[in-house]
DNA sequence: CTAACTACCTGAACGC
DNA sequence: TGCGTTCAGGTAGTTA
């Protein structure tokens, strides 16, 4: 479950074997849902980004930027470089071929995506158009965090999960912030100052994350294979069943907006 | 429009 | 050991 933390670890080690290189020839899988990429072809990437969970390939011909690769690991999305002790399967997706190097996307479960859009037009994609800002971006702000929440009747982690308040919380992290901050992942009405306090569990709790290069527990990868360190700092989520490190509490699972959630009953009351 | 629900996908874990 | 069932979950599409 690649979130922002694994997204932007993948990012950094993609950017500079991707950047200044150019795409000479696309393979995809007809079966998968992956719109044509074949547009990518004989284009150069000028500049790789993250928004959120996704990564953009800006694609110049002929010194100007006009389309860009739209980028989702979904749930089990890996890219590989062939050689670095990589041998292609079954699971390989797609296929990017570049001038010095050939790049594999590899998704078991089929839930990524690779598509090309005109630059900056994200009116196909509609999570990555209506995506609220970068958690650590200064748009960021605790105010306009807080309004945004007051907005929806959803769920707060609904809310989250939904991309649109800030980008880049998934299951993981948004269980871990809400559990920094205490506060029930079923709560719908978040005062200024319970905003506030999610607004820099968000952000603690990513940085932290990117800092260990992200959470594994089975599928994410980066670019040269490794795992993520962080799924043994975890503190909320999967742990149900274990004690609460601040009060004790036995940690409960339950269900929120269709996703197992773990929480503390006893300090997110509320 | 909003919010809730379901499909997608496949290996791993579980139950008998 | 073997086989069937359930679960995980980000997003898109559908429904109310």
């Amino acid at each position: 479950m690649p979130e922002l933390p694994e997204v932007e670890s993948v990012a950094r080690q993609l950017r500079p074997r991707m950047v200044g290189r150019r795409i000479t020839a696309v393979w995809w899988d007809p079966q998968s849902r992956f719109t044509d990429i074949g547009e990518a072809a004989g284009r150069d990437v000028s500049e790789l980004r993250r928004r959120g969970k996704y990564m953009l390939a800006l694609l110049q011909a002929d010194g100007r930027v006009d389309l860009e690769l739209v980028m989702h690991l979904g749930m089990t999305g890996a890219f590989r470089f062939r050689g670095d002790g990589w041998v292609p399967d079954v699971y390989v997706r797609a296929t990017l071929t570049l001038d010095d190097a050939i790049l594999d996307f590899r998704d078991v479960r089929r839930f990524g995506r690779l598509t090309v859009v005109p630059a900056g037009d994200y009116a196909t994609i509609a999570t990555l158009a209506h995506l609220g800002p970068e958690p650590l971006g200064p748009q960021f702000q605790p105010d306009q965090f807080h309004a945004a929440l007051a907005r929806s009747r959803m769920s707060v982690k609904a809310q989250l999960l939904s991309q649109r308040p800030v980008a880049g919380v998934g299951n993981i992290y948004a269980d871990e912030a809400l559990w920094r901050a205490r506060i029930n992942p079923r709560a719908r009405r978040i005062g200024r100052e319970r905003a506030a306090r999610l607004w820099e569990a968000i952000r603690a709790v990513l940085r932290e994350a990117i800092e260990r290069e992200g959470t594994t527990f089975r599928d994410y990868q980066m670019i040269n294979g490794e795992s993520g360190r962080n799924a043994t700092f975890l503190v909320a989520y999967g742990q149900y069943g274990r004690p609460c490190p601040r009060c004790g509490e036995t940690l409960r699972r339950i269900l929120v907006a269709g996703r197992g959630t773990t929480y503390c009953p006893r300090c997110q009351r509320s």
